[in-house]
DNA sequence: CAAATCCTTGCATAGTGTGCAATTACTGCA
DNA sequence: TGCAGTAATTGCACACTATGCAAGGATTTG
């Protein structure tokens, strides 16, 4: 087996108390929840509750997807057009959430209400804004830090903005649709950046 | 006189509060600050502390500034390119900021050593965020809100970057050399993106 | 089985933030 | 000037957050 015994309960529990965390701020509304009930509701004394995250922000949120290998591999050793491997790269990693639905719409609404998980959000988009400059780094063909550093904010950025507005949309249309309306959007903008820098 | 005693007193224990905090992180480091020893530094009691900030990440954050009117009206009203417009505009802010050298070089410390600072100020970027939307959706030809909304989110990241970059760096570099730079970088990275939209 | 390790828990404690009500300080108006 | 209204300050009580510590229980490893 892949995982001890001690493994599978300490990620059971963690989930357990994740799920704890969206039934309670379903009835009652997250700002309403408390440590305590959490760890009541999870089965779990209040001390544990704090071994396992440090907040209940951090509770609902769980712990977001990092990049997988695979797509980063495929995006340093792309051979398409960079524009385009560092679209499919954002677009593998929106499906890989989007795909996990059931947590997903348990935090479109705390997301919403919560600014601290909104946060918490965005400092994990940090970390994956350095991993991805970090491949964009060796993708680049002189190796230009700067430029790859500003190249993975705006892929972050735009990825972060698709996750948001396919959230906010109608439920029917696709992330990966978003995604491309975002991304024509953004060409517009690229054009009226370059018409004229003087 | 524009303001009432009542309205200037506040305004000065407003001050008052945020160069305690200042003080206080100066000596033992912000997370070591709490509220109360705030509160004492400044002559008030706890509970005054709080009817003028929310927490002590709020003091020390003080009020920052939004954008001027003049600035907004100057934007909505250019007549350069679009691009050029939204430069100047983007430098008379950042200007503004950089001019508040006693507030900012409190601030840099803080900002490294909190991730709550952070945050509060991403939420007022947020303000500024759609403040900008606003602006541009009146200067763009047709009123494009999903342009104006796109470019207002990559003026204000560009803005915000600007800053990081101006307060890790250099203490000698103008925070307008600074946006160049970064809008030089910019710009190629727009000329990647437009590469190819396959 | 025994030792090492990790997990859970209660308890103590420091700090955060808000509601309430009493008091004090300013403001506007007669 | 003086008085009524309004805003600011404060102490107190209270609920909640978060961490350190140490005791006891469960799991792992050999």
């Amino acid at each position: 087996m892949a995982l001890s015994l001690r493994e599978r309960r300490r990620l059971e529990t963690a989930r357990d108390i994740q799920s704890a965390t969206f039934r309670l701020a379903r009835d009652r509304g997250f700002e309403n929840v408390t440590t305590e009930a959490i760890a009541d509701a999870a089965g779990i004394s209040v001390r544990t509750f704090f071994n396992y995250y440090a907040n209940k922000e951090a509770a609902a949120l769980g712990i977001p997807p990092q990049f997988t290998e695979a797509a980063k591999d495929a995006l340093v050793n792309g051979k398409d057009a960079l524009a385009t491997d560092l679209r499919r790269f954002l677009r593998a990693h929106l499906d890989r959430i989007s795909a996990d639905d059931h947590i997903v719409r348990e935090l479109r609404v705390i997301l919403r209400d919560s600014g601290k998980v909104r946060w918490m959000l965005d400092e994990h988009l940090s970390g994956l804004r350095s991993d991805l400059a970090a491949c964009l780094v060796q993708r680049l063909p002189d190796g230009n830090a700067r430029l790859a550093a500003v190249l993975a904010d705006w892929g972050i950025n735009i990825g972060n903005r698709t996750f948001e507005s396919w959230l906010a949309g109608d439920p029917g249309v696709s992330i990966a649709a978003t995604l491309d309306g975002l991304w024509a959007d953004n060409v517009a903008v690229a054009g009226i950046l370059t018409e004229c820098t003087g």
